[in-house]
DNA sequence: AATGATAATGGAAATCGTTTCCATTAACAC
DNA sequence: GTGTTAATGGAAACGATTTCCATTATCATT
């Protein structure tokens, strides 16, 4: 573990955003000039792998990185878009009914299609409080 | 309507499988070499535009697109990815149960974050028949 | 301290799906 | 035909991510 990815790490787990591998780098440089944006994907692949952190895409062309659940202290939860803005709501609403469902359909797809399921992704696509006023 | 829209969206229409814009094109050529790349990005913008085809992202790097549910003849489905092989599997297994969870869902997120849901993306991961046996 | 083996690093260049530019062509009304 | 507009394809640009590679840090062994 070295500063690098300590800084990476510690980015992650300070903000409550989504932040893409840019972002990340923009807030270490000012502390850490000596850490190049090489860097950043490399150790961002290597917290993804060993499951400290969660990588997501929203569509917006680059992916965006976010604590993992057991840390993240807001456990488990999903994600509203808004394809105005692209704000990002996390929810956990539900989230107990959606999960008790979503494992019973997880085992039954699993037997039926012969396939190990071992993740899911869940996002609301819309438009938010501010965004839906206008047109459309 | 030309011909190159039409044949896009023939192409679209006779398969059963997630096409990206490469595939759709490699699959025209051959009887439209006129038309390029370039149309066939296009044309898919404005078909995904009128709600003709639906634009998915697996997370394979490139778009993917499929006959909108009005006219697939399979209806609204999900999609189980492998992150072995990259197979995709459309089931509508629970989908009753799920839309109705979905549909609960989303008024009481609309509701509670004032944000007007107009789509939604559910995916399972995981390995497939063929790729779980291996390693992992 | 010198040596050597190994892992980590950053910057430049490459990659590759998608978009933008732009000059050419098709379609159509008068 | 003349002019106006929409559609087209190929080349070039774009941008996030990866790959390459020469340099540097780490650390155990002499
Ligand atoms: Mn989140
Ligand atoms: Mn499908
Ligand atoms: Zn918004
Ligand atoms: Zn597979």
């Amino acid at each position: 573990m070295t500063v690098g990815r300590e800084a990476v790490l510690d980015v992650i787990a300070q903000s409550d955003e989504h932040l893409s591998a840019e972002d990340i780098y923009m807030k270490i440089h000012p502390f850490y000039p000596a850490v190049g944006l090489t860097s950043i994907y490399r150790t961002l692949d290597i917290l993804v792998s060993i499951g400290l952190v969660r990588k997501l895409d929203f569509g917006h062309g680059r992916a965006k990185y976010e604590l993992a659940e057991d840390s993240n202290g807001k456990g488990h939860h999903h994600h509203l878009v808004c394809r105005g803005c692209g704000r990002i709501i996390d929810y956990n609403d539900f989230i107990d009914e959606e999960l008790a469902l979503l494992k019973k359909t997880e085992e039954s797809l699993s037997r039926k299609y012969n396939f190990r399921i071992d993740n899911h992704l869940i996002q609301f696509y819309g438009f938010c409080d501010t965004c839906k006023k206008p047109e459309r």
